[in-house]
DNA sequence: CTAGGGTACGTAAGCGCTTACGTAAGCGCT
DNA sequence: AGCGCTTACGTAAGCGCTTACGTACCCTAG
């Protein structure tokens, strides 16, 4: 009998269904071994009694963590709220909860966070965002994950490659390319890029694309402005400050986010040049506010949301002998961001 | 001794630390009966061998849950991923984790969500966003959290009041009446309000604060138009078209909160309408974007990431006999969206 | 010198679940 | 009929912790 005021326990589901509580227990996670007739009988007293298993109980009798943990760089960046909103869509119709940890973009932090979510036992781990450029911390994060799924864990990344698990990935350099191509046929020659922190490899990808749609149009790669500064719109203002008085004669801004552009445009915006008449800008990754901007924002689109979903679809299923890939599309979004560039 | 390639478990602490087992947990958790020698002793070794408690164990023993619930309306929208940002901060700092959802607005399914964090026995459950006028889904959610507290869980909500649990408020009609007062003052005399859904506590306060500024300045509520719609960008652009077809007298337009104002900006702008020139708009909350949208938006800024912290800092209090309230700050913020009304 | 009480620790009983193992019944087969 | 195999279920041993209770020891008071 359910204690009063308490929650049933399984006991209480078996003793009224009149089966041992192992019984109750095959029946309730769809096991066999059990009739037919029984595991209906269970199911439908579970029901009655509004039972819901303790997870604490069952993770720790050895039955599956039904947590996954998910790291992200920084929460309330579009970008990765939007991936977190797909996660958290999947896990919710797989009845998965979903713990979410900020790393602040800091490597150290971030490993940190990883051990944390390890320690705490939780079941599946989703990391996102840009992997770092530095090796060591790269591989002890792949080390602690590799350990991790031995001792059945199942992990998935979105967006970085280097970790040795299922990851799905964004083309960045094939998204870098067409940016710079679609600026190039505008008639840009002077295209400088406001880039994330060095460190991060989806800069680097981003930026090898851009490189490379340049020397593919035969224009010397001096041309090409390179300022690193922050993954934000802090980044972005920063940046173009430094374009706009180290090289005026620039006449198109690569943001490697979509974040940097929205800087981007602020501040040409407030020093009131033109955009496109001007300066063109484009951004990477088309979070929702980009087609809100001030002229709407030529971009990359990424499907964030759907990107949540398949990594932690990834995680979901067994673990395969080579960590799978998944890339996803992109798409080249013309807004009003770019136009033709202006006549010398 | 551990065992190989398994996590250290408490056990082992205090064996190597040549004490008992509840030696050892009580030196871990810092109660008393363990003199100051072992104490250090047990920690040193717990240290070394990088032990942490497994969280399933310890809840299951009745220790606490150390994991926060946080249910919002919707993770990628910057209102609440600012929120989420504040209470994930000081989780970390904490050593706790947070578990996510989103209730998507719609009273049913948050009341879903509710149980099931309740279900799956988190310690605290934060839950921010608007109440919802409906008595009937608001006294089932009071009920739910109420006995969740007897049994020892801690409950904060962020935003609304009629939940019986300890709450961290903005004042949303004195907002409202700021918004209204400041564009009266500019000589606005027909205002429009782009709403939310008509059934949010939010909209109706907020709303009710605008009507107050405009009894208080002598004029005749019926110059106030309010367009009901979605608290999104989308809803924003909805019910801009609809002030402009059927009250094209409208110099002002009131958007509800900043994603509304970032779709009325952004369909005055494909309209060609010039703002603040013919049309001024305000928002409310300052997220993060107000400050870099084009024009910059007039709004009332929240301190969203210390209401997330405020709230947690709540629930990590012990119970108090009646719920307690914590009012935020909020401030005008005037930007270039709002200008004087234009002469007729 | 002993009773009473505090302090520091150990012993062991759970928390609610999963699952290895045991067992009884039913089946087809030789 | 007797054997082994499968099926359907029960028994009980944990998972790793917390904590009520027991016990040895020392200190103080009478």
């Amino acid at each position: 009998m359910p204690r009063a005021g308490q929650r049933p326990r399984l006991v209480d589901v078996a003793e009224r269904a009149d089966v041992s509580l192992a019984t109750a227990s095959r029946a309730l996670a769809g096991r066999d071994g059990v009739s037919a007739q029984v595991a209906d009988r269970v199911r439908r007293v579970a029901r009655e009694l509004g039972y819901v298993a303790n997870p604490y109980a069952r993770t720790l009798a050895g039955g599956a963590s039904s947590t996954v943990g998910l790291i992200v760089h920084q929460v309330d960046d579009p970008y990765f709220s939007e991936i977190a909103g797909g996660v958290i869509q999947l896990a919710a119709e797989q009845g998965l909860l979903v713990q979410i940890c900020q790393s602040g973009r800091d490597p150290a932090y971030e490993l940190q966070q990883l051990r944390h979510l390890i320690a705490q036992r939780v079941g599946i781990i989703l990391i996102s965002g840009s992997g770092y450029d530095d090796p060591r911390v790269e591989a002890e994060a792949r080390a602690e994950l590799a350990a991790f799924q031995d001792h059945g864990g199942r992990v998935a990344a979105i967006g970085r490659h280097a970790l040795g698990v299922d990851a799905v990935l964004p083309d960045n350099e094939a998204g870098g390319r067409a940016l710079a191509q679609h600026l190039v046929d505008l008639g840009h020659r002077r295209i400088a890029v406001a880039a994330g922190s060095a460190g991060l490899t989806t800069v680097a990808d981003r930026l090898a694309g851009v490189s490379s749609a340049l020397r593919q149009r035969g224009l010397p790669p001096s041309d090409l402005v390179v300022v690193h500064g922050e993954f934000t719109r802090g980044g972005g203002r920063a940046a173009t400050e430094q374009i706009l008085n180290e090289h005026p004669e620039t006449t198109a801004i690569v943001a490697l986010n979509d974040a940097m552009a929205t800087g981007v445009l602020s501040t040409l915006r407030s020093r009131r040049i033109p955009v496109p008449g001007r300066m063109s800008v484009v951004g990477f990754d088309d979070v929702s506010v980009a087609a809100d901007l001030a002229p709407s924002l030529t971009t990359i689109r990424l499907p964030m949301t759907e990107m949540g979903r398949t990594a932690l679809t990834l995680a979901l299923k067994p673990r395969s002998a080579r960590p799978r890939r998944r890339s996803t599309g992109h798409l080249l979004v013309v807004r009003d961001s770019t136009g033709p560039a202006p006549v010398a």
